[in-house]
DNA sequence: CTGAAAGCGCTAACAC
DNA sequence: GTGTTAGCGCTTTCAG
């Protein structure tokens, strides 16, 4: 009769009963042997019912497991984003492949999504698959951004909200990076370079940073230089540095277009080029975040270096151990943002 | 008693019984609503039972139904890149979006991970959750990337492979553009312009369809031009220009610089700035793939679009019908690439 | 149209 | 150090 047991049905996968049939032990030793209670196994049954493991090309299902542990083993990350092409955005990738590293050392895996507005993520809510925790990254007005939060609260696992600093919500935690603080580091240094008129330049679509950026910018400039603020399309390149190119025709050429990522910032050296303005010294450029893409446009643009990918660490980290334990520690994590080298600031007076 | 068995025990989510109990039905009519049987259930029922979902804020179970359909609902997207980041590449994410777009409409999950070689694919294997079928794009030296598909042969689901023309696994289908074409069609177009003296520019850590392309550029070539060939470090932008400036140095400034991808023409563009060469005009360069950060630099190099996005769609839709069918349609899929314009070819002598 | 019973693969708790 | 029992939440089957 153990030759009947030991061998595993056609065309169905081996389960713990055939490994433990093959090996000669109860289910319960091979499960011992597979979570690592080594305690409880005599070295020579663990070989064994390793090889036997080996043979067979067993693997544990997750969904049994699962039932029985009442976890899923997986963490949600959820884009809120216009574009359906919602990994395109170079923050984005960094927090996921961040996240699904830490996830992944943890026996976790990832589950990445993306929707283009609250009605979007509704659907997927009704359809998609459980999670032990979400992460979540929304773009838009702040209103639309609160019922997406709202609705994911609701669900009553753990929330690991992304760069967007939303209070009040149960059982969720904040990561984002210092954006203000950044800001007005990078502003100052425009400032203290001589510039007097700054236009902040925004994606018309905006991510919940962006408004920290501004604050930072505002708060630099306060009683030492005048802002200006115009909105681009994001999506589309060439016409961002026709806006650009129209804010420098209705409203003259400022000092300094301080882009609220680098990507305006690029299209704000493209709009000075097109002008005939040499970088930085008709008109100084910052950007934001120095993720590698900034490289490809010339001259390298100023900016200050984002954790996004220590920041989707840090979430996971921050979701796995709410799992585990009782509730977050904080309700909000914060990382530093620091500068990152270029040559669109003009060297500061002091340094001359 | 039956206040007894409507109120879901605390702190635990809601179950099927306690939808059931709270609309005064039997467990199979409540998940008839929820899988739209609609045929068997009366549409006041039906709506009653709606009604108490939404109450109890009922999500199913994706493990328990899991367990009993023999599904885990989850398709895993496996990178095998040497960079930890291993979203930074805009192909993967195209492909990673269009995938899980197309999985989240039938109601599957995309499980993303990234490994740094097959040592970290043998690790991830072991602990990794289980999944109905996987995509993997592996780059590196073909051997290698042989070894990492024969380990995932061996887990017996089916496998999708993007971007690598690989026969004789079983249960696998290729998802590839046609690289080979369009990096003809892009070098015939530069010759036709009178280049007879090409370098290939490559990264040098291999993706399967840079050498799909150089054997492109090579038909094109063939008896025409001659093809020189160099590899840089990617990663390093930086380092791919100064590379490309003494490949300049030591066997002169070629006609065109054919770049296996965009960065790579990218970086050569910046080479001939620095080299005081005018594109096209000096030496004409070429991308490949045209995904949205190619704008960044000016002159906007000329390229092939990629249609990787679709190609992630296919690969969803391909596993789909093979879970719930019996075998993939195809052993091999593939779809064109078409030319995106650009500034960087001078004009042909026919058009002129 | 609705209900009752059985079992998917796994592990905690408790024997031995 | 190893075995037995029970049950996680869901759906298929079959009986009303």
């Amino acid at each position: 009769m153990k030759a009947d047991r030991s061998r595993p049905q056609r065309g169905r996968p081996p389960t713990l009963r055939d490994v433990a049939a093959y090996a000669d032990v109860s289910m319960m030793t091979v499960s011992n042997v597979i979570n690592e209670r080594t305690a409880r196994v005599s070295e020579q049954t663990r070989v064994r019912i390793l090889a036997a493991i080996d043979k067979l090309g067993y693997r544990p299902q997750r969904s049994a497991r699962g039932l029985r542990m009442q976890r899923e083993y997986a963490i949600g990350l959820t884009i809120v984003r216009p574009d359906r092409r919602f990994l395109d955005d170079p923050y984005v990738t960094e927090v996921a492949a961040g996240m699904s590293n830490r996830l992944a050392a943890a026996g976790y895996g990832l589950m990445v999504n993306g929707v283009t507005d609250v009605d979007g993520l509704k659907a997927l809510l009704t359809h998609a698959s459980n999670v032990d925790g979400l992460a979540v990254m929304a773009s838009g007005p702040r209103p639309g951004r609160e019922e997406v939060y709202r609705l994911l609260e609701r669900l009553h696992h753990p929330l690991a909200i992304i760069q967007d600093d939303m209070a009040g919500l149960a059982d969720t935690c904040c990561f984002i990076q210092d954006d203000e603080t950044g800001a007005r580091m990078i502003t100052e240094q425009v400032i203290a370079a001589g510039a007097r008129t700054l236009l902040f330049a925004a994606p018309d679509h905006l991510w919940p940073a962006v408004e920290r950026r501004e604050a930072g910018v505002r708060a630099a400039a306060r009683r030492r230089a005048k802002v200006m603020r115009i909105g681009c399309n994001e999506a589309d390149f060439q016409g961002s540095i026709a806006t650009i190119l129209a804010a420098f025709e209705r409203r003259g050429v400022p000092d300094a277009v301080v882009g609220a990522n680098d990507q305006i910032g690029i299209a704000a050296i493209h709009a000075a080029m097109q002008r005939g303005l040499v970088v930085p010294d008709d008109l100084m450029v910052t950007g934001f975040n120095a993720f590698p893409f900034r490289q490809f446009s010339g001259p390298l643009i100023s900016s200050m270096r984002s954790p996004a990918y220590a920041l989707g660490e840090a979430a996971a980290v921050g979701l796995l151990s709410r799992i585990d334990g009782e509730g977050f520690e904080t309700t909000k994590q914060v990382l530093p943002v620091v500068p990152a080298e270029g040559v669109t600031i003009r060297m500061c007076r002091e340094t001359l």
